[in-house]
RNA sequence: CGGGGCGUAGCGCAGCCUGGUAGCGCAUCUGUUUUGGGAACAGAGGGUCGCAAGUUCGAAUCUUGCCGCCCCGACCA
């Protein structure tokens, strides 16, 4: 892409409204830009970071065997009357009535559709089990929207669905999610902590937030030190073999939000190896059990001909609060720092004199090569001053920058800077290439 | 929903108390000089002062109502 086609209305000053670092860094980058409170539209910048972020969330749900679908944001109320819920929601449901005074409502999660969905084609033990998700724009009328994309009214949510026979299987499906949100937060460059979250009426032990440490954080969180650095399951885990181990190796020490921690549990924990920090919270699983299927009748033929419900648990992921996570995560005072799988750009190449026939020559080169290893380049065109050039780089975080320019070039070389390190060097433009081509491609693969 | 604050040019703000027909910085446009980390000079364009009613000869400024946004709290599968 060049620049001079692009649509990147950057800001020099930080607007008075946004309050915390990920909200000043995407409207001053030009990724976001308020439409009412909580709401936004995402402007090219920030789009192509969301649609990386929902790729990589997509292709780890994939892999555990959810199948993806697509369910409407509007909703009739019926549904919710069947569950119980349409009352029981309060005000954060956004109701809307239609031209024939039908009661309809913006949904702010979706089991009720689901399940709808799925007893409509479900009739016996022998289809399940199943898991659906899908990726959709939710709304919930908070009552005090802040901090942008992360605690907005729209936003962008995966939640997918378990349909299981028995309680024992449902609690595969289960750590199969457990599983695919660890590999997904770490793709995307995240440390994810599961905390203990509230089971609510169905008590048990299988309700796990997933947090993101960060100062900003909503919540107040404590764990234990080693879960913040232990690996994660590989790409060649096997979904369908026992992942329990996994899960009882991150669940047996310490962790826990505000609302669920025990003073004298977390006492037991070693001092030294005692973490108190504030989290954002970026998913959230849940069983639930019966909870839908029984007043809404979702049931399947067992295997003595009766009809049971079947057992669920819902699985969410806050897609564009992750945006905002992953800047509280990395940033600097000059801008974002994106890890190179969620970057909006791989490389901002920079012509630091456009006009110049050698440095335009180049440039279109590197930009042809790049392009040409799959490599999503920014090619600063503009004519703008160099110093403008690199401050407006450093903002919009990409995370390696090639410069190009007449005084290199004098003694052959070009200069790569690492956005995340700040580390710059000269080099030849074919080093140069091969560099970032190198650093790019193989920071692409999962692990 | 309770408490507080704000709404004046694209962004950040002053002016309001003490009414007299709107200003500063950045950004934008033109020209000249510059040119490797957000240039300098000269000139220019851009605002129904959130909306409505009221007081007044006259309202950005005073009064009332409404709308919107932000902060603190309560709330957040």
């Amino acid at each position: 892409m060049y620049l001079s086609r692009f649509y990147l209305p950057l800001m020099k000053e930080t607007p008075a409204d946004a309050q915390i670092i990920s909200h000043q860094l995407m409207l001053r980058a030009g990724m976001i830009r308020q439409g009412a409170a909580g709401i936004y539209s995402w402007l090219p910048l920030g789009y192509r970071v969301l649609k990386k972020i929902e790729q990589i969330v997509r292709e780890e749900q994939d892999r555990a065997g959810a199948v993806e679908m697509l369910m409407p944001t509007i909703q009739s109320a019926e549904l919710w009357r069947e569950s119980g819920r349409y009352e029981a929601y309060g005000k954060e449901m956004l109701r809307i009535t239609d031209r024939h005074d039908r009661e309809m409502l913006y949904g702010p999660t979706n089991e009720e559709l689901v399940t709808e969905i799925f007893r409509a084609g479900t009739r016996s033990y022998k289809d399940l089990p199943k898991m659906l998700y899908h990726i959709q724009w939710k709304f919930r009328d908070e009552i005090r929207p802040r901090f942008g994309v992360m605690r907005g009214r729209e936003f962008l949510m995966k939640d997918t669905y378990s349909f299981d026979l028995t309680e024992e299987a449902a609690r595969k499906s289960y750590y199969k999610m457990f599983v695919a949100y660890l590999r997904t937060f770490n793709r995307l460059g995240l440390k994810s902590v599961p905390m203990k979250a509230d089971t609510g009426p169905i008590g048990g032990d299988l309700s796990h937030e997933f947090i993101v440490l960060a100062e900003t954080g909503e919540s107040q969180v404590y764990c234990h030190r080693e879960l913040i650095d232990m690996a994660v399951p590989g790409s060649d885990v096997d979904f369908d073999g026992d992942l329990e181990p996994f899960v009882r190796e991150r669940t047996s020490l310490y962790a826990a939000t505000d609302e669920m921690y025990d003073e004298k549990e977390f006492e037991k924990v070693p001092e030294d190896d005692r973490i108190t920090a504030r989290g954002i919270e970026v998913g959230h699983i849940f069983f639930f059990g019966t909870k839908y299927s029984a007043p809404m009748n979702c049931v399947v033929s067992g295997h003595d001909g009766r009809n049971v419900p079947v057992q669920m648990g819902s699985y969410g992921i806050g897609v564009s609060r992750l945006m905002g996570a992953l800047i509280e995560a990395y940033h600097d005072e000059d801008g974002c720092r994106w890890p190179v799988p969620v970057a909006p750009f791989h490389v901002g190449l920079i012509n630091l004199k456009p006009g110049d026939e050698e440095s335009d020559r180049l440039c279109r080169e590197f930009y042809a090569k790049l392009q040409g290893a799959g490599i999503e380049v920014l090619y600063d065109d503009t004519p703008a001053r160099p110093g403008e050039k690199f401050a407006r780089m450093d903002l919009i975080g990409l995370p390696y920058q090639m410069v190009v320019g007449p005084r290199g070039l004098a003694t052959g070389h070009v200069e790569v800077k690492e956005r995340h390190s700040g580390e710059r060097i000269e080099l030849t433009p074919d080093e140069a290439l091969d560099h970032v081509t190198g650093k790019i491609i193989s920071a692409l693969v999962p692990a």
